[in-house]
DNA sequence: AACACCGCGTTTTTT
DNA sequence: ACGCGGTGTT
């Protein structure tokens, strides 16, 4: 073989799978063993080594950053943009199929994407329209139904109605909100996917024409993928093709929005001429991290099976800290980190991962008055903020006067006399109608219905979007956009009301003409007009927050946004069973097993040091609950963890901690705690009466050992435990 | 149209 | 605890 720069920095197992024969090939792709390396390597090696056109190679991704990210990283192996390359998500290149073939998809030209939040506005609207109470068909249910069968490839149609009554609502509620969708020229990201895979099935030329263009189809993360991404590539490659995918059945941790892990057993056997290669060495983690990895996934059955490896040295052993509770969890993590940076470290270098964003208030409090940076991944993106959107809509509603959920966003926003009694009339009309409510409201019938104030006030607002059209054709993109802004009078709307953080809503607003200014149409949507093109843009890629993302900080993140990232020191925190694995996750195997994967992906997120973390007692909800450890701490070989324990200072009288609240004028010298001593009666509120078995620590740390008569043996902390010494 | 109050749910997230 | 959506009040 030869040496080129292709080949060179690969390790074996690397290059065997780059240079894998042209049949299909299931590459199973452990954490931190050079997953995008190998398929970035894999084009570059098709296109020099094979003479692949970068015309024939299709690269699909779940999210836009590995997109971007696999984009950057063949351009910078080639040397050249292979500008012909397809390289995008499941969803962006859906998007692209169905915009050079709208007719064919039988789409309206300029149709619209609606995003999860507008399509759960329009169930809503549905609901309402259909005088069915929201308490019993709850829109996200019906939301969840819909999505879900989508991503199986089912249409009303194909679902069976069967003997519940609650199902075959659901299944006629799916009907009336297609047909919504199809009057409104709208569609949602599942029906991306669908209508992209139906496009191929029921044309078969179309599809013989892809086949012959994209002969080699590569896909990253495979074991996210749902049926009907499945479903799509098996039409893409055929029977006879070669797709070459990447895959780790460890972390699979979206099973819960249809990802079928199944899928990767599934691909062995639909190709049964194919390949298996298994990247098991690691390049990121130190030995002791990667062995305390295997050993708690080893729990999970049905593996494909394959255990990393590094050459690298074992490193320190993971640390393990039993907090009294989250307050403590947090001091505990805050002095790490301090200690990390007085050594030199970078707060970048650090990661605090958790189950559920809600675990994230308390770190931010004890970050906060430890001045320590940070930066909370998650929570709204750019495009998702109520202001934009609101713009987005008059936006919309310029390309596509028959998008309703726009029309209803923003008719009367800021207000302009449209009040409720206007819209219903106007709703009533585009119903009876079977028409838009662009339409309904432009309709002479509607306008002798209504008074002629309102009549009037209807009639502006039609006329504002059509002198708005006409005034911003040509116009470059941000100018369109700017000049919607001040004619439709939002800006002015949120500049007066400074109450409601109007101000950042105002910046907000100017933030989005920059954005158009520096919207540079990405090649999927070349062919469309640029306000189409940047609308398509917002929706499919929501605005990662990139504000202040150099400013040196601590990085806070759920684990399930950790996955594909790495950092040399980790902090999984709040590793209690019922908040990790999650409570609603314990009962069933499946769950379980997910939660298992997911504590993986955390662990192996991790390079040089990893923490783990775990609260006595926690306050969740606004109640103080008293968890175990999590099943995952003993699932690590035991000799790979150190256990933390307070600085320990026993004392025999104790005269330090508290019990009840402190009273004022005591502060400074510690007030004795009267009986607890080592064999004293105590009540506590939750756990009931019990004895004081040991007393550790001094100061607002010192905590007590109590054998409680019901609950059996805890540690508490003095200063939370509330104590009563019983007489 | 702006505000107050009530009741409810509350894992994870991308597109 | 807390935030959201819905309803009712001024």
């Amino acid at each position: 073989m030869d040496s080129s720069p292709i080949l060179g920095s690969l390790n074996d197992a690397q290059r065997a799978a780059v240079i894998a024969p042209l049949t299909p090939v299931l590459v199973l792709a452990g954490a931190g063993s050079g997953k995008t390396r190998v398929l970035t390597h894999r084009i570059a090696w098709l296109i020099e080594a094979e003479s692949a056109s970068p015309h024939s190679i299709l690269a699909v991704t779940f999210t836009n950053k590995a997109a971007a990210e696999m984009r950057g990283r063949v351009e910078r192996l080639l040397g050249t943009p292979p500008g012909a390359l397809w390289i995008g998500t499941f969803h962006g290149i859906a998007h692209r199929l169905l915009r050079l073939h709208a007719r064919e998809a039988a789409l309206p030209q300029s149709f619209q994407i609606l995003d999860a939040e507008d399509q759960q506005r329009l169930i809503r609207k549905l609901l309402k329209a259909q005088d069915l109470d929201e308490s019993r068909w709850i829109p996200r249910e019906v939301q969840w139904f819909i999505n879900s069968s989508k991503d199986e490839g089912l249409r009303p149609k194909d679902l069976k109605r069967g003997e519940d009554p609650v199902r075959a609502q659901m299944i006629r509620l799916y009907g009336l909100y297609q047909e919504q969708c199809e009057r409104s020229g709208v569609v949602d990201f599942a029906e991306l996917l669908l209508r992209a895979y139906e496009l191929w099935r029921d044309n078969p030329s179309l599809l013989a024409h892809y086949r012959q263009r994209f002969r080699h189809v590569l896909v990253d993360e495979f074991q996210d993928t749902n049926s009907i991404q499945y479903a799509w590539l098996k039409l893409i490659a055929g029977p006879e093709g070669h797709p070459f995918v990447v895959a780790d059945d460890d972390q699979s941790i979206y099973r819960w929005r249809g990802a079928r892990v199944e899928n990767v057993q599934q691909f062995r056997r639909d190709f049964p001429g194919g390949q298996l290669y298994k990247l098991e060495q690691n390049y990121r983690s130190t030995g002791s991290i990667l062995a305390a990895a295997n050993g708690l996934i080893s729990h999970n059955t049905g593996r494909v099976g394959k255990t990393l490896w590094t050459s690298g040295d074992r490193g320190r052993p993971l640390q393990l800290y039993a907090a009294f509770n989250e307050r403590d969890e947090a001091e505990f993590v805050t002095h790490r980190i301090r200690d990390h940076v007085l050594h030199g470290g970078q707060r970048r270098e650090v990661a605090v991962l958790y189950r559920s964003n809600a675990q994230s208030r308390v770190f931010e409090e004890a970050f906060i008055s430890a001045r320590l940076p940070y930066r909370v991944y998650g929570g709204l993106r750019f495009f998702e903020r109520a202001e934009v959107k609101d713009a987005l809509a008059y936006l919309r509603l310029l390309v596509n006067r028959r998008d309703d959920a726009s029309f209803e966003r923003v008719v009367n926003l800021p207000t302009r006399g449209i009040g409720a009694r206007s819209l219903d009339a106007i709703r009533e009309a585009a119903r009876s109608g079977g028409i838009s409510l662009w339409e309904a409201a432009a309709s002479p019938d509607l306008r002798e219905e209504l008074g002629a104030r309102a009549a009037a006030a209807v009639g502006g607002f039609l006329a504002l979007i059509e002198r708005l059209a006409g005034e911003t054709a040509g116009l470059a993109l941000h100018e369109q956009v700017d000049r919607m802004l001040q004619a439709s009078g939002l800006v002015e709307h949120y500049r007066r009301d400074r109450a409601d953080r109007g101000e950042a809503r105002v910046e907000n607003l100017e933030e989005l003409v920059s954005a158009a200014r520096g919207f540079a149409a990405d090649p999927a949507a070349a062919e469309l007009p640029p306000l189409e093109g940047f609308l398509a843009h917002a929706a499919l890629e929501s605005g990662e927050g990139q504000a202040d993302a150099w400013e040196d900080s601590v990085q806070m993140m759920t684990l399930h946004s950790a996955k594909g990232l790495e950092f040399p020191v980790v902090f999984l925190c709040g590793m209690e069973d019922g908040l990790f694995p999650h409570q609603r996750s314990i009962t069933d195997i499946h769950g379980l097993e997910e939660e298992r994967r997911l504590c993986y992906v955390g662990m192996t997120r991790a390079m040089r040091q990893l923490y783990l973390t775990y609260a006595e007692q926690r306050r969740l909800h606004g109640i103080d609950t008293y968890g175990q450890p999590s099943r995952f701490i003993k699932e690590v070989p035991p000799e790979l963890i150190e256990e933390i324990r307070p600085r320990v200072q026993v004392t025999r009288p104790v005269t330090t901690g508290r019990l009840r609240r402190e009273e004022p004028g005591l502060r400074g010298h510690e007030e004795p705690a009267a009986g607890v001593r080592l064999g004293a009666r105590v009540r506590h509120g939750k756990f009931g009466e019990g004895v004081v078995l040991s007393v550790e620590g001094a100061g607002p740390h010192a905590r007590v050992q109590i054998s409680f008569e019901r609950q059996g043996t805890k540690w508490l902390m003095v200063q939370y435990a509330n104590l009563e010494p019983i007489a």
